[in-house]
DNA sequence: ACCATGTGCAACTCTGTAGTTGCACACAGC
DNA sequence: GCTGTGTGCAACTACAGAGTTGCACATGGT
């Protein structure tokens, strides 16, 4: 199970102004954290922050270019999430199906 | 877009106490908050604003059966959050790939 | 060498919310 | 009728995290 690794994209995502900056990397391909606060109304420290929550889940990745850092989206990783949640639904289903069945059998008895 | 139902599911499943009462439900089909909050480390009344916040997320729903009331689990929002995340991701692929697209033709010229 | 811009780190405030306790009410069984 | 157990409501505590400010360091351009 990738448990661990879904609570963290669950947790990330879970912030409207992550959503939001995931929104805006998404629109970009690429942003620096200084360029990201500018369109939202916190500060760029806040936005650094989010995006290290976004970091460690697995949404977004960084490289260095000169004496900015650039981040983008991480596509697949969020269609792992949704895949796991997709998975998790399935589940749910199932069970719920198999006890449908057995109520009907003991009242069929 | 069901972009303020999504919200309240990632909310919802961004609780690690919230997930554990998922999968008791899941497990046992239909359950009591007293029957749940003796399955875990907290009191009936933490248990019960949980579920009422799993509830206005549509990933519970409930029913009087006595004096008691009964909670189960609704597969179909899961799965309809699931479909969300997925549409999501999918965009996402699609503007990287249109990105780096148009920077091949750029590097082309 | 200097300046402007971008990043990194630390300490601080403050709101949201997870969790608690205490008590009142409701219903099933005796 | 009384008593168990389950639920509902309200006030309270406490901690996580979203956001801030201030300053130091690094890099690119002139």
């Amino acid at each position: 199970m990738t448990r661990t690794l879904l609570d963290a994209v669950l947790v990330a995502l879970a912030e409207p102004t992550r959503r939001q900056l995931l929104d805006l990397l998404a629109e970009r391909g690429e942003a620096s954290a200084s360029t990201l606060a500018q369109a939202l109304p916190v500060t760029r420290q806040a936005v650094v922050k989010h995006l290290a929550v976004l970091d460690d889940a697995g949404l977004v990745s960084s490289r260095r270019a000169g004496r900015e850092v650039r981040y983008r989206t991480r596509p697949e990783r969020l269609a792992a999430a949704a895949r796991d949640l997709s998975e998790l639904a399935t589940a749910w289903e199932t069970r719920l199906a198999t006890i449908k069945r057995l109520a009907e059998e003991e009242e069929g008895v």
